[in-house]
DNA sequence: CGCCAGGACGCCC
DNA sequence: GGGCGTCATGGC
């Protein structure tokens, strides 16, 4: 990744970066795309810091209005710049499968997301559909003007989040806040702890299964060898991979399932 | 209308 | 430990 500035934006160069793939696959909720003239612009946020990103190439992409500083230390280290997708990409490839679904949208990267709003939002997602999923996170952060902290959630009920309309998943909602903003859940320790220790830990929350946890896991605290199983990688694991995911493959397990849900859904939607 | 959604929980055996 | 009904809401 190369960059410069360029009046009060970041112009970068990255040949492994599509912002349609990476920002609209299903692991982060907050981004929308906007109409723009170039070949497409996201407005999105995490916690409560917003970008406007254009992709104004192939491999070329604008951080507008924003200074070196922020781009350096915030939205370089979100869009995982830091790591080569080129080399992963090589090493994927010698699986037959994972070989064609980066063929297909080999401008995925993994987000490098907060821990706190993916537990929240993977919360949200169990048994419910991205579009309804983004709708109640734009809700709460509309509530409060940026994603709510740990103490700002723990004062709600599943009462006073009614607004939200998450149904069943209010009060899980209201536990993680409660355990987060206490300390009995404590996101940065589990961050660093063994894999299956951060698992059991992260279940404690009501609401959180082993989807969720690995999902927290994965986008949240970049634990690539997290590997989220849904309703879509479970076909993709049936469909391909009946004697079990390869083991040479399991350090990025997690990025590489993230290539497998957009190829599988995307087919489907072809199919349809 | 019915089926499904980036599931987890509680209960049953 | 595995199987199954239930849980709100709304997209399609």
């Amino acid at each position: 990744m190369e960059h410069k500035t360029h009046e009060n934006d970041i112009i970068v160069y990255e040949k492994d970066l599509d912002l349609d793939e990476t920002l609209d696959c299903g692991q982060a909720f907050r981004w929308r795309k906007i109409r723009s003239d170039y070949l497409c612009t996201y407005e999105g946020s995490f916690l409560d810091s917003r970008l406007t990103v254009s992709q104004s190439g192939e491999h070329e992409f604008i951080f507008h209005n924003i200074s070196e500083e922020e781009f350096l230390g915030k939205w370089a280290d979100y869009f995982d710049f830091g790591t080569d997708y080129t080399a992963l990409k090589r090493q994927f490839s010698e699986d037959k499968t994972l070989r064609a679904a980066c063929g297909f949208a080999g401008g995925i990267r993994l987000l490098r997301q907060d821990a706190w709003e993916c537990l929240i939002s993977f919360i949200i997602s169990q048994n419910n559909n991205i579009p309804r999923i983004k709708g109640i996170i734009e809700r709460l952060c509309g509530h409060y003007g940026h994603f709510p902290t740990p103490g700002e959630l723990a004062a709600e009920t599943p009462d006073s989040l009614a607004f939200l309309r998450s149904g069943f998943r209010a009060k899980y909602i209201c536990d993680a806040a409660k355990r987060t903003a206490e300390g009995s859940a404590d996101l940065a320790a589990i961050a660093a702890m063994p894999l299956d220790e951060a698992r059991t830990e992260l279940k404690k929350i009501c609401g959180v299964g082993p989807k969720v946890a690995e999902c927290v896991l994965l986008y949240g605290m970049h634990r690539t060898e997290a590997f989220p199983i849904d309703v879509w990688i479970k076909r993709v694991l049936a469909e391909y991979y009946p004697d079990g995911f390869p083991e040479y493959l399991s350090e990025n397990a997690g990025i590489a399932q993230q290539y497998l849900f957009h190829y599988i859904r995307m087919k489907q939607e072809q199919t349809a």
